[in-house]
DNA sequence: CTGAGACTGTCAACGGTTTGACAGTTGGCG
DNA sequence: CGCCAACTGTCAAACCGTTGACAGTCTCAG
């Protein structure tokens, strides 16, 4: 079980700058979470801080409004991080967590990881860098969406998740499990105006899709064709 | 000299975490910039890694596409601090700094920034709770541009601008040096969408506005407006 | 294999924003 | 004091995305 644990933990980039011997010591402090598909795993506003790596599966990454219109900031695979609070301890969460998929989180409690952080200062440098880079994304979001038109915005953010999902990709094609309806509430519009969009992109070939899933045949090509009409 | 930069850094919420001391090794490697309205202070892109602190004077972040199109991202008084790309070197900056007035820029080049935090790490939760808040921000402005319409976008922004002039801020007016413009650009829209929608602000007593600039009588009202028409 | 539920394609009507254009206002500089 | 440049108010037309509605398609569990 511990074994498993220091896999997942292994596997996450915000940890890689921590020596073995220092996740063989939180290991045992880490607690396990099963999860279903759509299952809530944290809503917006919750206090309590912890490390969250998610060990299987996918989570949705946002929040929902009164009137139950939401709103989803990205989708994790194995081996990313989220609770950013950890670092700011006392501070609620900004946006929930959702199962996509079946799969498992690891739960480091905040208070363990930040007392193992001071204990392997070495690490520090590393873990400011990641948090620097998730902070770069938001703002390159913001931005997309002040800059670009939809086609703009709906393909920058796909390419935003392509990379997410594996920042060494190559350059084969991606295919992203999602809904029209989660694309939309990804990007604030309607799984109407999304349809219009991706029918425009698939007759130049930029993207093809089917039930439940969307392709990028070749991602730099995306690219290059958005590069190209805006900016 | 020395002395005047001292007091700078100390203005810093960024470097708070740090000793007095460590900001006196700091502070003969800084360079003191001044700068005049409109200049541009650094362009998006530049590799270049340094920490910022505003000594003087206000700045624009943001940045502009190439059809001329300019988004502002947000408005930095004194004391606030930017270059993110401090802690990830080599990463090419997301947005472009600009002078808004007159005034002058503290700047710590990155090595010597990285190398005291590593001779004082107990300064980096303090670090990290500041980039962490900072992402925190972000995902708010990206979270209220989905799910908000116009008046609500404007009006939360100009809450998040005043609560980043001043974060222990009473309940007392604050005002916003900005013409209708800059507030276009902040939101992504036109100038006259903001007139329409600041135009029924207005009418409600929540907002007053002249010649470039705006007035937010009472910013608790404004957001128990906001909270109460959506979410 | 078959049915139910989830997802998708499509359309017309509606509404809000932008575009573009021009006159009016303000503030600072000579 | 007066002019110029920057900023602002306002309007109609065009545009784009949403709303709402319904039928068609796909997937998976039973």
């Amino acid at each position: 079980m511990v074994d498993h644990v220091l896999e997942v933990l292994k596997s996450c980039s915000l940890l890689s700058g921590l020596p073995e011997a220092a996740l063989r010591e939180v290991a045992p402090l880490a607690r396990v979470r099963p999860f279903r598909a759509n299952e809530v795993l944290y809503q917006r506003g919750e206090v309590q801080s912890a490390l969250s790596v998610v060990g299987a599966g996918n989570v949705r990454i946002g929040s929902t409004n009164a009137e139950g219109r939401e709103i989803m900031l990205t989708l994790f695979e194995p081996g990313a991080w989220f609770g950013d609070t950890v670092f700011s301890p006392g501070m609620p969460r900004v946006f929930g967590a959702t199962a996509h998929t079946d799969g498992e989180l690891v739960e480091v409690p905040g208070q363990d990881y930040r007392a193992l952080l001071a204990r392997y200062p070495e690490a520090y440098p590393r873990t400011l860098d990641m948090l620097s880079r998730r902070l770069w994304s938001a703002i390159s979001i913001i931005e997309d969406n002040a800059l670009r038109d939809m086609p703009g915005r709906v393909g920058r953010r796909l390419l935003f998740l392509a990379h997410m999902h594996d920042p060494q990709r190559g350059p084969g094609p991606v295919t992203f499990k999602l809904t029209r309806e989660h694309i939309a509430n990804m990007m604030g519009m309607t799984r109407q105006g999304v349809h219009g969009v991706l029918k425009a992109l698939e007759q130049r070939g930029l993207i093809r899709f089917s039930y439940g899933r969307s392709t990028v045949p070749d991602p730099d090509a995306l690219k290059a064709y958005l590069d190209e009409r805006a900016g």
